[in-house]
DNA sequence: ACGGGCGATATGTCTATACATAAACTCGCT
DNA sequence: AGCGAGTTTATGTATAGACATATCGCCCGT
C-alpha cells in the first residue's frame, strides 16, 4: 500500500482534496504542462491507496474549473493555459459604496412609464410591444456623485416593478432582490463627458467617463437594460481572481 | 417508489443532473426565495428514488457554484442571489483579435532591461531589487491601431523571458504560452488621450480611451504588470456569462 | 488502400453502506 | 435563569463493486 508519499504534503484534511492540491500543484508550477496527460484514474488510486470514486472526485472538481480536459478512453489532459478568465464583481451600487465605507446616497431625478418605443426596443432586445418603465438616476458616496444610472426596464417581464417605489430604492439593488436573473451581459467602454454627464456627475465637460452597459435575462426573456456611467479618473473596476482554488 | 413526477421532465440523460437542474430551476424562478431551506438529502432520495450519494452530487455542484449553502446539522439554503459576477474574459490580444477575423499586426516600439527603480518596483509590487524587462508596443487590427501596451517583466521570476524575441511575439502571447499563473489582478478605467497615446492609438488628444491595467503572480510572486491603452469609443469589453449551467 | 466492424479501455454514473464531524438541540445541574 | 455536557441529526468523506458509454485502434474484408 504506497500512501502519499509525495512531496509537498499538505494536511488539508481530507483526501480528495488533498489529490486535488497535489495535481493543481503541478500544473500551476508547469511541472505538468498543457496537453500533458494526467495518469489514470487507476493509477492515481494505486499511488495513494484509495478508492476510484475519490480519485473521481478530485479530477471532477478540477474539470469543473476548467484546469483538465477528461476524454473518455482517451484519459485526462492538462488544458491550455485559460485565456485571462476573470472573475469581476460589481455588486449593487449602494452594497459597493456600503463596503467602502461611505455614505450612499441616492436621488431619483426621473422615472416614466410607458409603451416601448422602437428605441426601448431596440435597446433591450424585444421584438414585441410592450410597456416599460425608463428610469435615470444618480448614486453618490459622501455626497460626491457616484454614478449615473438610466435604466429600462420590461413591465410585461417584471411586473412588480409597477409596484416597486423607486423614489427610495435604487432600481438596481430592487432587481438584485426581488427579480431571479438567469443570465447577463457586459459591455465597458469610455467616452468623454458632454455638457448632461458633466453637471450629474459634478466634473467638466471632456473629461473621461467609465460606462458600463448591462443586460439581464432570466430564461431568454430580457428583463432590464441599464448604462451607468462613472467618472473615469477617479472609478476603477478592480477584479481579483485566482486560477482555481 | 416515487420517481421524479415533477413539472419540468427534462431529458438530460443523467439523474443527478436532472436533480441539479430541477433545483436549479426552482432558484431561478424564485419558487424557492432566497433562505429558504430546500428538502434534507433523504427526501430528495426518496422523492427521486436514488441513492443519497446521487443527491450529494448534485448539491455539491450548486453549492460549488455557489448557488447554495450547506450546513452541518442545520441543512441546505438558498443563497442570497449573487452580486453579479461576471465571468470576463480577456483573452490575449493576438488571439482576441484573431478571433474577430482581422489581421494581426504587432510593432514593438522600445525594449530596455534594467535594475528595477523604485518606480519599476512600485508597480511590480516587489520590495527587494531585481531585473526587469520593460517593454513598449502597439497591436493594431488590419493595420488600424488597436491598443498600446507598456508592460515590465520581472526577470528574477521568469527569467526565461530574458530569452524571448519580443520583436516577433507580443509580450503578453509569449507569457501566456510559457509562464503559467495563479493570481491576477485587473483594473479597468478610462482617461483621455494625452498626445503620445493620441499618437499611438492615431486618435485626437482628448478622444476618450480605456485602460485595462493587469497584474499578475505565480504563488504571490509578481510575474508582470501590464498596461493596454484602447481607443475607448471603438472598443468595447464585453462579458457575457450565466447564472451557472 | 480504404472503410466498416469490433473489442479494449478510460471515464461517467450509480448504489448501498459506513463512519466522521459540526452544529443545533435537550436536559439537568447549579 | 444560566451554563455545560451529552445527544441527535444533516452533511462530509470514503469504499467496493457494477454497469453505461464514448472512442481509439486494430483487424479484416473488399
Amino acid at each position: 500500500m504506497s500512501l502519499a508519499d509525495d512531496s509537498a504534503k499538505q494536511a488539508t484534511g481530507t483526501l480528495y482534496k488533498t489529490i486535488r492540491q497535489d495535481i493543481e500543484r503541478r500544473i500551476l508550477t508547469g511541472e505538468w504542462p498543457p496537453g500533458h496527460r494526467i495518469p489514470f484514474e487507476h493509477e492515481i488510486m494505486e499511488h495513494y491507496g484509495c478508492s476510484r470514486m475519490t480519485v473521481n472526485k478530485a479530477l471532477s472538481e478540477l474539470a469543473q474549473a476548467d484546469l483538465i480536459e477528461r476524454r473518455r478512453r482517451a484519459g485526462t489532459f492538462v488544458r491550455r493555459p485559460q485565456f485571462l478568465s476573470a472573475v469581476l464583481k460589481i455588486p449593487d451600487i449602494r452594497a459597493e459604496i456600503g463596503a467602502l465605507g461611505r455614505a450612499y446616497g441616492y436621488e431619483l431625478i426621473s422615472s416614466t412609464r410607458r409603451t416601448a418605443n422602437a428605441a426601448d426596443r431596440e435597446r433591450l432586445g424585444v421584438k414585441t410591444p410592450c410597456k416599460v418603465i425608463a428610469i435615470r438616476c444618480r448614486h453618490s458616496a459622501d455626497n460626491l456623485p457616484f454614478a449615473i444610472e438610466d435604466r429600462l426596464i420590461d413591465l410585461d417581464a417584471v411586473p412588480d416593478a409597477a409596484k416597486a417605489n423607486f423614489k427610495v430604492d435604487p432600481p438596481g439593488s430592487w432587481l438584485l432582490h426581488h427579480v431571479p436573473w438567469t443570465e447577463a451581459e457586459h459591455a465597458i467602454s469610455a467616452i468623454v463627458a458632454d455638457e448632461a454627464i458633466a453637471d450629474g456627475l459634478d466634473i467638466a465637460i471632456g473629461a473621461p467617463c467609465l460606462v458600463i452597459e448591462r443586460h439581464t435575462w432570466r430564461q431568454n426573456q430580457p428583463l432590464t437594460a441599464v448604462r451607468l456611467v462613472y467618472p473615469g479618473e477617479q472609478h476603477r473596476l478592480v477584479a481579483r481572481f485566482r486560477g482555481s482554488e
